[in-house]
DNA sequence: TTAATCTCTATAAAGTCTATAGGAAATAAG
DNA sequence: CTTATTTCCTATAGACTTTATAGAGATTAA
């Protein structure tokens, strides 16, 4: 749970971000690798530049990325990341698993890392995770059924229906 | 967002939290006065007994409730905590934005707290927007389509069908 | 007047997020 | 076999959030 208070013409408000900007990241530099994939490795460096991300904090990430599979690399001249396999095998939920954990709202509602509730007593008679638990499930029909194949067609359409600006 | 690291046999794995404690300990005490509804005043004292919530969280708790009128208070003997309206009419989304802040997974699809992405360079081709557009969408329509009634019956429900320990 | 309650302000420990620094290891090219 | 390139690894740190607790103030009913 990431909070901020922004003030703008001294009203100040919430600000609650789900996703974490690391996995805003990875999420942008996986799309910019979707576009390229099949031309070979790509360059930290480009990601960087194409994706205005913070260099250190990306590598990391891309480093995270490769551990759980999803990302390979090579080292040294001509090197650079690559996906592990074709853009539309790759969805959404996957990358924002390893980056920001397990999709559910409250880990009792977990299918990948289950943990029942410090507070809950009786799990099953529990109101908040019967609700919480649709909630899991919506969440993840939607994450775990696009592609990033599918999102980059999705980018490509919208330009192709509102170009300009 | 909210991470712990739990070891059980030696094995340590990220636990995700989506929903703060803050918002489940309000759920619980807004549960336990949808079903005493109608009976007058609520004593926190009851509720932190009850529910076993640390009592002066709650009490914060219940007063930024109160503050945003999804509840009514009195003071004094005989005094403490009603619902500000019948249970159909307070929903679980409601009570979440109270507490935790708007639904949205990124502030640029949210309803409530809309502000553009600082990563963000053209919100209307953005691949991760979209997708949490729908994310935002789907979560919203459960929260705000679950009142406390609801929960309530959802729970009796659950013990009719599924009675002992 | 007193006891019971909610209300308010301040504070603090623990933990997370968002990075950055500096160098080690691997690879390709010459 | 040397050099330039590039990823990989470990350590660290500031800012912020979460989860509370303490202590006293304000209000109400008996």
């Amino acid at each position: 749970m990431l909070y901020s208070i922004i003030s703008i013409k001294s009203i100040d408000f919430w600000v609650f971000e789900m996703l974490s900007r690391k996995a805003k990241y990875g999420l942008l530099a996986m799309l910019a690798l979707a576009r390229r994939y099949g031309q070979g490795p790509v360059l930290i460096a480009d990601l960087v530049t194409e994706e205005e991300l913070p260099r250190k904090f990306l590598e990391s990430i891309l480093l995270e990325l490769k551990k759980q599979g999803l990302l390979h690399s090579r080292r040294g001249r001509q090197g650079g990341y690559l996906l592990s396999r074709a853009p539309h095998l790759i969805f959404v939920g996957q990358i924002i698993r390893v980056l920001d954990g397990p999709l559910a709202p409250v880990s009792c509602v977990s299918q990948t890392a289950y943990r029942p509730c410090d507070e809950c007593r009786d799990e099953r008679r529990c109101g908040i995770r019967m609700v919480m638990q649709d909630v899991r499930d919506a969440m993840a029909a939607i994450l775990d059924g696009r592609s990033l194949q599918d999102v980059v067609a999705m980018v490509a359409a919208r330009e192709r229906t509102d170009p300009g600006s």
